[in-house]
DNA sequence: AGACGTATCTTGACAATGTAAAGATTGGAG
DNA sequence: CTCCAATCTTTACATTGTCAAGATACGTCT
């Protein structure tokens, strides 16, 4: 046992981090206030130093993991970005990340706090970059279409739905599904015919 | 205050009932098994007469739930059966079901209790019915196609991952539209252009 | 350098909660 | 009518979120 210093000088993005580990190892619901303090050998009461609620501490945890997923999706889009498969390589993306970590879903779209704004061009504050990055590549692809602006904003909603509802199957716990989804998801994907 | 008699004499159903009530008012995050006991007018210990635990009860609430749910359902396809807008109308029905109670839907698929068999001929358990009545329905569509048994169950897995993700959408609580869901359900299904 | 204020952490306490054990009540079988 | 077993209550305990009061130490100002 290391002998603690009382200051432990960089608590509030500890906290962040561990409570994310043990959200990744054990879910939301075996998550406790306590258990993320003792994981960073401090004291039960010592968050409120950082936080103000354990909801604000999962605010802030949720952030945390939305914006390491952004900057993949980001990278993503950077090595695909011209390609033909685009679409598809941008949602194996969305779908893989949550299958590795199959916890962060229902972390982050139970609490309530994932925040988007669905119109097309709407500026009303959202915290899930995600689905921005999604809406701004779609656009993109639409951009010499000349589909009306309402049935692009139908597309980009459609598309992240089922992306979204993909993921939300493939990061279940009971769903019994006899081959595996890597070699399915393709296929799958592609599924969602559009006209572009 | 009416004088209660020793025994309640329906307790178990009570406490599923009001349990699901509580829900639907206050979410599954706001809900204890105390608060439940007492609005049935019962000591807090009293529901382990007839649940191991409070996931026992949730899960049984989750089955009543499910199985209202399916009921509609079962409704809805007897209504619009053999017409051609029926899919649309059954995802109508699915997703209208939850934004009713917007509360069900991360009371119902963020616990772990839902099982679903995605496989074409599964029998593997199952006790999402809402689901398993999708893909027959879906696969009757079918019957007379000479799709392959792999591309059908595909798609009755891509029809079901849109409707859920849409549903997931709609029944978000910040998420920013400027229509009405209602107004735009019908275009957002039929985006969904698959080769029937 | 030394004192001090403030941010950070600890300790102690309390209410709410899930759960177990033991006792009370009652309906129904014999 | 008696007695058992199912049902409900009471009591107790560990865990948890939160608050208040106190301890510690870092940086700042003189």
């Amino acid at each position: 046992m290391e002998k603690k210093s009382y200051h432990h000088k960089n608590l509030k993005n500890d906290l962040i981090e561990k409570g994310i580990e043990l959200v990744d190892e054990y879910g939301i619901n075996r998550l406790s206030l306590r258990k993320v303090a003792q994981a960073c050998n401090v004291s039960h009461a010592a968050p409120y130093s950082h936080f103000s609620s354990k909801e604000q501490l999962l605010q802030e945890m949720q952030l945390y993991i939305t914006n390491q997923f952004a900057m993949i999706l980001e990278d993503t889009v950077s090595k695909y970005q011209n390609m033909p498969n685009f679409l598809n390589e941008f949602g194996k993306a969305y779908i893989s990340f949550f299958m590795k970590r199959p916890q962060y879903f229902s972390f982050l779209f139970h609490q309530g706090n994932i925040q988007i704004d669905l119109d097309i061009n709407g500026n009303k504050k959202s915290n899930y970059r995600p689905f921005t990055i999604y809406k701004e590549q779609i656009l993109k692809l639409l951009a010499n279409s000349d589909m009306s602006q309402s049935k692009k904003e139908d597309l980009v909603i459609a598309l992240f739905a089922y992306v979204h509802g993909l993921t939300a199957l493939t990061t279940m716990k009971n769903v019994h599904y006899s081959h595996k989804w890597e070699d399915k998801l393709d296929d799958l994907i592609k599924s969602f015919s559009c006209e572009f």
